[in-house]
DNA sequence: TTAACTATTGTAAAAACTTGCAATAAGGAA
DNA sequence: TTCCTTATTGCAAGTTTTTACAATAGTTAA
């Protein structure tokens, strides 16, 4: 399904636009289906729409997170990635040589209703980067 | 107890240096007790040594994150904030008013053995921030 | 005390990210 | 189709964060 026809309607229907910007970012993440920084969704966007701005890429990726369109993501240094949203997971990320993995949200939900009880806070959620050393990393 | 005399010998240790720089920052952040974000580190700590630049102050407190003098951790925006280190643990920060309480690290340790046996890393460890809704918040 | 090693800092510049506001254009209503 | 409302963008400037490299200064050992 092409972008315009599957997220135009999410979108309109909260009172939101579709728009070419938000439409060629959108499709630069399907197309290439692993984690962006805002500035590498800015320069292969901008290949398709040029005069795409710096201040619009960094807006529209936060407005599509916040419309769970994307998934916002925590590469090795921290930094602030985003990817096309699929089914909710999380990342292990090795501390070494950075290979990342996903891990289901299914792990966290336990962890979730504990943190629910013990500190009044609800509806936990939210996605989580976690750190450590990969199997072929433990043995250096 | 001072912080040359409580922090130098850890570092010394370790092959690095006690530094004035070094002293400024970790005595912000010991004083201040809070998270505090780098530019405000690098505000307060310029008043006990004017000449500290802010280049050092980043390098400084990624330093000190690595070496577990202090603790990084995120604010409600996102945002990379640094209080220094006490006991382990995480934060629950609301979606809404931006409240955040702490999360004792006891709370994870089945999820981290959970993720170790599910995913093959090891020695999994950082910091976490969660977001939810407060119970006052809860309401509106 | 002095010398030597090298961890650490300052400098200068670039890159990444944010903000306020005026101009534009998406989409519903006439 | 045309108009109207207002969500969204571009612009310009500012702030935050990073980088490379030469200069500095802790620390150890002679």
């Amino acid at each position: 399904m092409s972008c315009a026809s599957e997220y135009a309607p999410q979108l309109r229907a909260r009172g939101f636009r579709m728009t070419p910007q938000r439409m060629a970012i959108l499709h630069v993440l399907r197309q290439e289906g692993a984690h962006l920084s805002p500035t590498e969704v800015y320069r292969k966007a901008q290949v398709e729409l040029p005069g795409l701005t710096e201040p619009t890429v960094y807006r529209t990726l936060e407005f599509l997170a916040d419309n769970a369109l994307v998934r916002p993501s925590n590469n090795a240094s921290g930094r602030l990635t985003y990817e096309i949203a699929g089914s909710e997971h999380h990342h292990m990320v090795c501390r070494t040589c950075e290979n990342e993995i996903e891990v289901e949200h299914s792990l966290l939900e336990s962890l979730y209703r504990l943190l629910e009880t013990t500190s009044g806070y609800r509806s936990i959620q939210g996605h989580m980067t976690f750190f450590g050393l990969c199997p072929s990393c433990q043995n250096n």
